[in-house]
DNA sequence: ATCTCGATTGGCT
DNA sequence: GCCAATCGAGATG
């Protein structure tokens, strides 16, 4: 089952919580690929200063603007990070999907990624936009007006221990942990740490 | 566990 | 042209 747009409103890092465990699909070069969710991160809006919707407005950052459930990819060092717009309209805040664990299409990530172990194909946000297929064509949709990627409800959630953490990558944190991640789960980045 | 180097794009001077 | 940026892979110990 799909999840409502309303889903997407509300406090991003609610939001970020409650994308744990769900599914994320991508249908792009004639191949279905998706995994569940196991990482996020929740980025606020001006007052945020690791946000960058705290910038000036650009083309890249202005879909933070836009409604909830719109898709914001850009590209750091060589790879495509995927986001989604949260809270309530011209409230700018999103959620990066920071990892997940691979379900569908696998042989079609191990080709994208040019990887066996399952647990590096989408264990980083970078690896699984490769994995997926998701580029800057995918920048600005709406996820509930394209058939590109989908956030599915799967249909009996297990449950799990989540943790918390500082941001990954972010020099000016804030003081609250904003980073959401299953516990144990192989397919967390720097699962180390 | 720690480091180091390469990666692509958009935005600015 | 220059540079920063929500990173990844490989080498090293």
């Amino acid at each position: 089952m799909n999840v409502s747009r309303e889903f997407f409103e509300g406090d991003t890092a609610t939001v970020a919580q409650r994308l744990l465990g769900k599914i994320l699909l991508s249908r792009s070069e004639g191949c279905t690929t998706s995994g569940k969710i196991v990482e996020t991160e929740a980025y606020y809006g001006i007052d945020d200063p690791a946000s960058r919707a705290s910038q000036k407005k650009t083309k890249i950052n202005k879909v933070m603007w836009a409604k909830p459930g719109t898709i914001l990819v850009y590209m750091v060092h060589g790879n495509w990070l995927f986001n989604i717009v949260t809270g309530a309209k011209e409230v700018p805040s999103g959620v990066l999907i920071r990892a997940l664990e691979p379900l569908e299409g696998i042989k079609t990530m191990k080709d994208r990624r040019d990887r066996e172990k399952i647990s590096e194909l989408a264990s980083g946000p970078g690896k699984l936009t490769e994995a997926l297929g998701i580029s800057d064509n995918h920048h600005s949709i709406d996820l509930f007006d394209s058939d590109k990627i989908d956030i599915l409800i799967p249909e009996k959630e297990e449950d799990f221990e989540m943790k918390t953490s500082k941001r990954i990558g972010v020099k000016k944190d804030l003081e609250t942990d904003l980073r959401f991640y299953i516990y144990q789960n192989k397919h967390v980045s720097r699962h180390k740490l």
